[in-house]
DNA sequence: AGCGGCTTGCTACATTTGTAGTTTACACCT
DNA sequence: AGGTGTAAACTACAAATGTAGCAAGCCGCT
């Protein structure tokens, strides 16, 4: 399942409709404008192109209007994304992007302990 | 320091600068044509391209011939990259990036051991 | 002195992306 | 039935990107 490549401004189309789907372009453009400023046009035109793509697909409403609603999970479209970007900047080596992001970001203690915990479950499940 | 956006193929031939230099736009070419399949001609479309961004600087070497070097280190346009991309596809949010990395790299035992004391010194010395 | 090569500086050109505007078609309200 | 508002379909258009080619100049060899 090869997920499509989604530019910048289309995956903030995307969020919305993983966030709830599917939804009509105008309802889109509604509640995507106080964020990205976007005319109607420019919501419907990201649109077009994300099932051109294939990232969106559209059915008919009750009323004859079209809703759009994701064609690909985001689980599947974050993995993609993430790949790329492993491999571009780090050159596909997760440990220093890890430890970049471990000691490049803000963490709570909280979120700290929980990862330190997850590393130790990883380490475990290898047996 | 706001480092330039430097683009996939771009980001290409900085990594091989930041790998060596100062290096001669031919010697890069052929370098990097094994892997990219690139004309010489794209090579410096690029590099020009580099130097206008502000992200490569030149020098002339003894035979009057152009050198190129990096002028931003390859950490700042790591972190650059790493920012945009937290904030695209994660929102922002660094632990849900650690947890999805960490549980879908293939790491090593001793790298996720590494990365266990990793976080268990981030937590000691948040005190 | 002319030719073959390499270096530089321009130019080219299709795609993708960001950001809309214009036109046409309906569809409901008064 | 005509006006008003949306929806859908096209069209627009500049900047960035990928991927070069062409032209002009300099350098050393024959």
């Amino acid at each position: 399942m090869k997920s499509p490549e989604i530019s910048d401004a289309e995956w903030t189309v995307m969020e919305a409709l993983w966030k709830r789907s599917p939804q009509t372009a105008s309802a889109l453009a509604k509640s995507l404008h106080p964020s990205s400023g976007w005319a109607l046009n420019t919501v419907r035109t990201l649109l077009t192109r994300l099932v051109a793509k294939g990232a969106v697909r559209t059915t008919e409403n009750a009323s004859g209007v079209r809703e759009f609603a994701p064609a690909v999970e985001r689980d599947v479209s974050v993995r993609a994304e993430s790949k790329t970007f492993l491999d571009r900047v780090f050159q596909g080596a997760a440990k220093p992007l890890l430890v970049h992001f471990a000691t490049n970001s803000k963490l709570s203690k909280d979120e700290l302990r929980e990862l330190k915990q997850l590393f130790e479950k990883e380490l475990k499940s290898k047996h």
